[in-house]
DNA sequence: TCTTCGGAGTGGAACGTTCAAACCGTGCTG
DNA sequence: CAGCACGGTTTGAACGTTCCACTCCGAAGA
């Protein structure tokens, strides 16, 4: 504020001095005001105003022995990539601790196959009072360790490998395919297919079993009717193209993502069909490509995922619910992708 | 390490006693290993190794008086964006940042249109030491607030306001759509059209008027062939679709984002057009959408102009070097979609 | 009247590190 | 032989906060 380079930052005693009290009043005015007379309280609070006064972060983690702030490792593989929602999840995140007076500390892996020695250093310098774990799979190292290690930790995204371990949030891809699935019937559909991921992801064969569920329940179950493909766009296109033989027009497919439904809305309008029009088409993510292509799609409700995160990783797993984590629906956002089967205009042909 | 809960986590001074020192000396084994006696450091050093000690970050930055943080905002307008590059930029700053033995902490303004006291807040907490500047806009309150506090920073995009300040590192859209123009020229188009943003963004501007000098210095120029559009998808298409109608087969685009070659590609494929076939596109920011759809881009140095904000951040603007900050010149990416026009195969029209 | 109690506020100590200054042999210089 | 420089190491103090134990005072209870 003073011109001068010089400047000493106002500490906690500066205001002690200027409101006539003792330091420890003053900490108790931002730390438990109740604690406080009010007149006193006003006096102090409009110093601390007037000086423009913050608690050094620095002095408060070291006093008491706690960072306030979480890690979250960012790896490319989640990051970055088409139709990830991780960057959408850190916004959340970040938010979500600022409320609750912590920080997200961002890191990566410098050997992103053995990510522990990145969590290592956090934990021991104190940087990180524990972890939000993201891309959780299979033999993944990250929860046993930061169990052993007695770290918080709080994972978007099932711990696969310990049904015990109860400090996740998902969202619930079964459940969400089968709404989509539902809504697809609803609005007229009968042939209704699934394109997904190679079997052996969990998040792809949990999705996947939705599909499987729905149809089985509306009768309109035919296990010839789905097709696998990875990420990439040309993966996508060969699969959707070899469905849509099958399907034919009329029909529908839900995507287990929506870089897959990118795939098969370029294989629709290659084909000269349109989506919504001649074929029904639901993705998963809802990220910006869903919106721009105007297709239906799940959307995964980043904002509750984060707030629970924040939650777990402040009071620990609730031992009252030792059930699971919790699995929160996405929710269906309609657009012209999935409009009632009986709209269609006749069109010409391929 | 040991089981019990209460285990207290190793400090400087259970390191001086394993290894018959002071506490000072240790600190000199981690900081100035050259004032140290070589079998002297071998044994702290092993110490250190064997007990696992890393310093408190909290208590470093008390007694440094510097956090070892650079705060980065994310606002919603540049992250998660359908053609974000920001995801990626914070990932490479992170890494750099972990390189440096500092951190990133990532934060968002409450009011994206009144940042600054989220800035004040880190500042003033002592939680960051300086301020990794993104998104970059004309009037831009916060490059003379940090001036008038003192507040170290460094912009990824130019400081437009005031062509004093010397401490931003951008990439060069101007001299990028310069060379895809050339690209194009070489591989035989002679029509080479622009599909850009309104007026007035001064990044739009700037890509602009490199297609600009480059058809001008071609002598291809045509004020005629561009056209303007928002980065929504409905309008990048209407936007293409009139550009295609004046430019007609045979003729390129280049495109001022990723959005507007997906809005092109769109209308591409539904006239029955292939890219790099029947019409050259090249597009900027070559995020993952120009990679799945094949498109040839411009691809932006991300990790350079990470490392060198960090420089910047780490010493401040070069007083030896006052002319400006730093202009990357983009990468131009080639793929299909720029192929030899020769190459065109006969194919039906529209 | 004496004790107890609770509200309001104070001062010492500590968190774990680094800076600055002091220390201490040893060898070299004048 | 006193003085000094020097590399290697130690010691005291400080960074700014919060925890803990304590004091003070007036009111209520025995």
């Amino acid at each position: 504020m003073t011109s001068s380079s010089s400047a000493r930052r106002t500490t906690i005693i500066d205001v002690a001095r200027a409101a006539s009290v003792s330091r420890q009043t003053v900490s108790n005015v931002i730390n438990s005001p109740e604690r406080v007379a009010p007149e006193t309280l006003a006096r102090v609070q409009a110093e601390i105003d007037r000086l423009g006064f913050r608690p050094s972060r620095a002095a408060q983690s070291l006093k008491q022995e706690r960072a306030g702030a979480w890690g979250l490792e960012l790896n490319s593989a989640g990051f970055g990539r088409l139709g990830a929602i991780l960057d959408i999840f850190l916004i959340e995140l970040t938010t979500g601790a600022a409320e609750r007076g912590s920080h997200v500390v961002p890191f990566t892996a410098a050997d992103s196959a053995a990510p522990l020695p990145a969590y290592e250093r956090l934990v021991a310098s104190r940087v990180a009072d524990g972890f939000v774990l993201t891309d959780t799979r299979r033999d993944d190292p990250r929860p046993a360790w930061l169990e052993a290690h007695h770290v918080p930790y709080a994972a978007f995204g099932r711990v696969w490998d310990d049904p015990g371990i109860t400090s996740w949030v998902d969202v619930d891809g079964a459940s969400g395919v089968e709404a989509a699935v539902h809504h697809l019937a609803g609005q007229g559909y009968e042939r209704i297919g699934y394109l997904g991921w190679p079997e052996g992801s969990p998040v792809g064969d949990d999705r996947r079993s939705g599909w499987v569920r729905a149809t089985t329940d509306l009768g309109l179950a035919n296990p010839e009717w789905q097709a696998r493909s990875t990420q990439s766009l040309p993966s996508a296109c060969r699969a959707a193209a070899g469905l849509l033989d099958l399907l034919g027009r009329g029909a529908a497919i839900v995507c287990a993502s929506d870089t897959l439904a990118l795939g098969a809305w370029r294989v629709l309008l290659e084909r000269g069909l349109e989506p919504g029009v001649d074929i029904g088409l639901v993705c998963f993510d809802d990220t910006d490509i869903a919106e721009a292509l105007d297709l239906s799609s799940l959307h995964q409700p980043l904002d509750r995922v984060a707030d629970r995160v924040l939650h777990l990783l402040a009071t620990g797993p609730d031992p009252r619910d030792p059930a699971g984590g919790l699995l929160l629906p996405p929710e269906l956002v309609v657009r012209s992708s999935s409009k009632p089967a009986g709209n269609r205009t006749t069109r010409k042909e391929k």
